[in-house]
DNA sequence: ATCCATGATTGACATTTATCAAGTCTAAAG
DNA sequence: CTTTAGACTTGATAAATGTCAATCATGGAT
């Protein structure tokens, strides 16, 4: 792995408090890999090779069973995934592959593991990581199971909106059909919960969405922090 | 505590390995209490003081939002729940209550924390233990995308019936209408999906299920392990 | 033993969501 | 500039799921 890219890495928080020596064994086995859009970099079920982080470009995690496919996360730079199942050292649950071009770092699980073993400090962090990952998809389950698709949309606009700076127009970050996935719904019906949106002042054209009335979207959409929080 | 639920807490995986030190500097600040049935313990949002282990009786975890209530797991003794939190310092993401006469330890989450920064094995095993409940809910949720509500009741009885002992009878461990809510349906569509498992020779009579076409079940099913084995 | 509260079931119906089949739009390639 | 592939939308329809109301167990309490 070129040296240039150990600064990102090493901004993350799980690396951010190791030692150094650690660190450079750790980017030592390491390798770093550019994708073009659309490959798949993990199918679900093999073994976790890899701790796997994005350094540019952004994957989509993604499960399949009995011939249907879901969207399960958008991983955006500079972010790791998979750290469960490396932890675990266990087969992947999810699957992965690149939505646009994007540039990958791979850690061999093996040293992931070790180093882990010997550094209290990683150690600390992967627990935070893992817990902040648990409490994510305990979230998502809340939402998934608490409310309709529409709430659920208005939810995620509301969080989208935030996410962009709070302004009342902003860009929505993936694709409409990849953005039903997540939300546990067919695209057709997206399609018809914007236009349910409309009443509440929300208008989409493109990607571009605009929210007229915030006051009426959240009297709606009732957005709560044990659910649409990212920090907490 | 008393000193006769030391072995309990001490055999969890998750404590099994730690000094005796540190365990006893744990169970020093601990206590232990008694609870009738419907008792909350833990109310979500709530700042997770305590580390919980449940050591007979059950606990349901559940989640509201808008006056609706969703089941997201039963707790069996003996096993802790919301780690997440207490690791993390942050709030209860759901809310607990004893289902019968349950009793449950407290373990401050302050010494937790405490612990986990100087104990290398103690704080190993927290790593696992966030994994696997990290690894549950991501198969949880592919449950509940991937899978129809009578996909998902086969499913369970199948994962119900392996964890029984494989036979072809066993008894439901909860409520119909918790089981309803875990699953993501209504009661009423709980009994619906039970009538329609007839054709695949599921039969249910109380808590007593019996499975006459072992073969006729899983075809249907399809379990995959990446979504119903518990371990992995 | 009877009563009563609670959970479970059933039927009728409403709502939500998915599916299928056209269409429209858009952006990149020739 | 035109073509074309893919995403998005729309309408019609079907399937799944939820709601409401009534009824049927079942197991404790009196």
């Amino acid at each position: 792995m070129p040296e240039s890219d150990f600064p990102d890495i090493r901004g993350l928080h799980l690396f951010a408090e190791m030692s150094d020596e650690n660190f450079l064994a750790l980017m030592r086995g390491s390798y770093v890999q550019n994708f073009p859009p659309q490959i798949d970099l993990i199918e679900e079920g093999d073994p976790s090779d890899f701790l796997h982080i994005v350094l540019s470009g952004s994957v989509e995690l993604f499960s399949s069973w009995n011939s249907r496919e879901t969207s399960m996360a958008t991983v955006h730079p500079v972010s790791t995934f998979i750290l469960a199942a490396t932890i675990k050292d266990a087969p992947y649950l999810m699957s992965a592959r690149t939505l646009e071009k994007s540039r990958v770092a791979l850690i061999p699980s093996q040293d992931v593991r070790g180093v882990f073993d010997i550094d209290a400090k990683f150690a600390r962090n992967v627990v935070t990581e893992l817990a902040q990952c648990y409490r994510s998809v305990v979230k998502n389950t809340k939402d998934l199971k608490l409310r309709t698709s529409l709430e659920r949309l208005a939810n995620y606009l509301l969080r989208q909106q935030k996410r962009a700076g709070g302004k009342a127009e902003f860009d929505l970050p993936i694709e409409k059909r990849r953005l039903a996935s997540m939300l546990g719904m067919t695209p057709e019906n997206l399609s018809r919960a914007f236009k349910s949106l409309q009443s509440y002042g929300v208008s989409v054209t493109g990607n571009r969405v605009a929210i007229s009335d915030q006051r009426d979207l959240e009297k709606f959409a009732k957005p709560s922090p044990l659910i649409d929080d990212f920090s907490t």
